[in-house]
DNA sequence: CTGCAGATGCAACCGAATTGCAGAAGCAAC
DNA sequence: GTTGCTTCTGCAATTCGGTTGCATCTGCAG
């Protein structure tokens, strides 16, 4: 049986963490997303909810904390969160799309990320490939 | 003739611009540094010298837009500067290396970056790849 | 039902970067 | 050299994403 087949309040609970309305509605949020979300796209997405700021913040950093969701920094410096894959065996490797026209980030799970030969004494830890151009519905358009 | 070969100054004016102190210490400076600096790397290292924050950042601004030099964000959302290889012929792919310990940041430029292959509809025009793991000397005393 | 570790809300704060504007200084033309 | 226009600089204030401190509230185990 999967984390899939769970509920978020199960799988919230199954990490050790209280499950918090803000937590199953952050968790929730992220697992539909078919993209990297900003803290503002999720704010925004759960307006009316009445989740604080702050507590939104600390939703997400609990989820990068426990390894159900990871945060990339963008080309405009702000954090973009995307849930992790549940079977995630290695997520040292992992590679993201912006779109220059519509600015939306999309997690490129099946793009291979290749660990390259560095120079000597060095060794790698991570390895994350940005990559910028124009998503397939932006593109039509252009 | 290449751009090496002329003054700093020269090469500013080259570029359509004006010969200021603070471009020519800030284009020396980043020439000199075989790595990525953040504004604040420079202001320390051009302290005394009297610029303003501000004007570094506009002198930074101004090469980045020049393509004499090129801006990548880290992972604390904090912009790093590198000098644009001077025969650069595509600045697309580039690649940085991140130490976890020391917290520099390497410009690989002889590491290949490759463009992957892409979701249907998607075109790609630039591709980052960033690594983070420990570097030549930080990785001898771990 | 109760107790309490853990989570939330609020307000204040931080640091990197940006903006507006008056004054200073390159540099080309004389 | 001097002039004059344009660009650049310095300062102060502002924006914005994110963080912190602390009092209050609430899941949930017992």
């Amino acid at each position: 049986m999967s984390a899939d087949d769970l509920t978020p309040a199960d799988r919230i609970r199954a990490l050790g963490a209280r499950a918090t309305p803000a937590r199953v509605a952050v968790m929730r949020l992220l697992d539909a997303a078919e993209r990297a979300l900003t803290h503002h796209d999720i704010e925004l997405a759960l307006e009316g909810s009445g989740f604080d700021r702050v507590t939104l913040y600390r939703v997400l950093d609990w989820m990068v904390e426990s390894g159900i969701a990871h945060r990339v920094t963008d080309a405009q410096r702000v954090f973009r969160f995307s849930k992790a894959a549940t079977d995630a065996p290695a997520h040292d490797r992992h590679a993201h799309f912006r779109c220059e026209d519509c600015g939306k980030v999309f997690c490129l799970d099946d793009v291979p990320v290749t660990r390259p030969a560095l120079p000597k004494g060095f060794s790698s830890s991570a390895v994350e490939l940005s990559i910028t151009g124009h998503c397939g519905h932006c593109g039509k358009h252009s």
